[in-house]
DNA sequence: TTTTACCCTATCGATTTAATAGGATAAATG
DNA sequence: CATTTATCCTATTAAATCGATAGGGTAAAA
């Protein structure tokens, strides 16, 4: 499952893509427009900040804007930061990698073989798709 | 994230599929053999007999055993039954759909836009990927 | 100096997950 | 027919995660 941290992220980045990026938005606005919990949405744009897809500006006509022009935001990096690792297990993780304790050889095991093909596929979307493919 | 309930699921079932079919295999000999606490175990092979895919067989030489050929059972049907729905969200599911509270478009919504993609390969290689091509 | 809006940490309730406990039932065996 | 074997079934629980909220701190503009 997708968790509302990752769609509620997802949904600003674009909103965010749509606008003038050398305008700060607010929270509020965002929130009010894409109906996700102000609260939760602060929190959700710090790590967004802090991880280097958002700049901030404090204070009045402050907000948020983002750093880089969307077709330069794989979706790739926006799911790793959100809601971590692509792969739906940590044995075929490219960057969340971890040893089975169950399993004596990946290479025997048919959950291994099975989600690493689906890790390749869904990889490749979101190498493929970028912020700008979802902000029209 | 892949439930243990679903790995140990597939494992079961590779395991059942690389036996005769006509020989009951105990649970003991599934959990001892992929290290899988029987108990738990023990409980997703009941999910399993319940759902059409094993049979089972009561006291000394009894166990469970598989109900189809394994060329039979596609992904898709053990990933419904074991994990549920195949989609990371449930507006994009076509066994599990539910509309998103916040989301007046769909059409419109970044993250549907995105996660319908990611659904239609994965359900893809379910659907191309048997439990046979999983028991070589 | 007041207002505005982001910054940051802590906490909480609800849900889910993985595992365990403990006995009931049915089939084979001697 | 009693005993052993192995599945059947329900309930419980500890831990982790998730979504959301609370509440005050800080910096910038007016």
């Amino acid at each position: 499952m997708l968790s509302k941290k990752t769609k509620y992220g997802i949904k600003a980045l674009t909103y965010l893509a749509k606008q003038d990026r050398n305008v700060p938005v607010q929270i509020a606005t965002i929130s009010e427009s894409e109906n996700i919990s102000l609260k939760f949405l602060e929190s959700i744009l710090l790590t967004l900040r802090k991880n280097g897809f958002l700049g901030s500006k404090k204070g009045k006509g402050g907000g948020y804007y983002l750093l880089k022009d969307p077709k330069d935001i794989p979706m790739t990096t926006v799911m790793r930061v959100l809601e971590g690792p692509i792969a739906m297990i940590p044995c075929v993780s490219l960057n969340f990698y971890e040893k089975c304790a169950d399993c004596p050889d990946e290479n025997a095991c048919a959950v291994h073989m099975l989600m690493l093909k689906v890790r390749d596929n869904t990889l490749q979307i979101f190498r493929n798709t970028t912020l700008a493919d979802l902000s029209i």
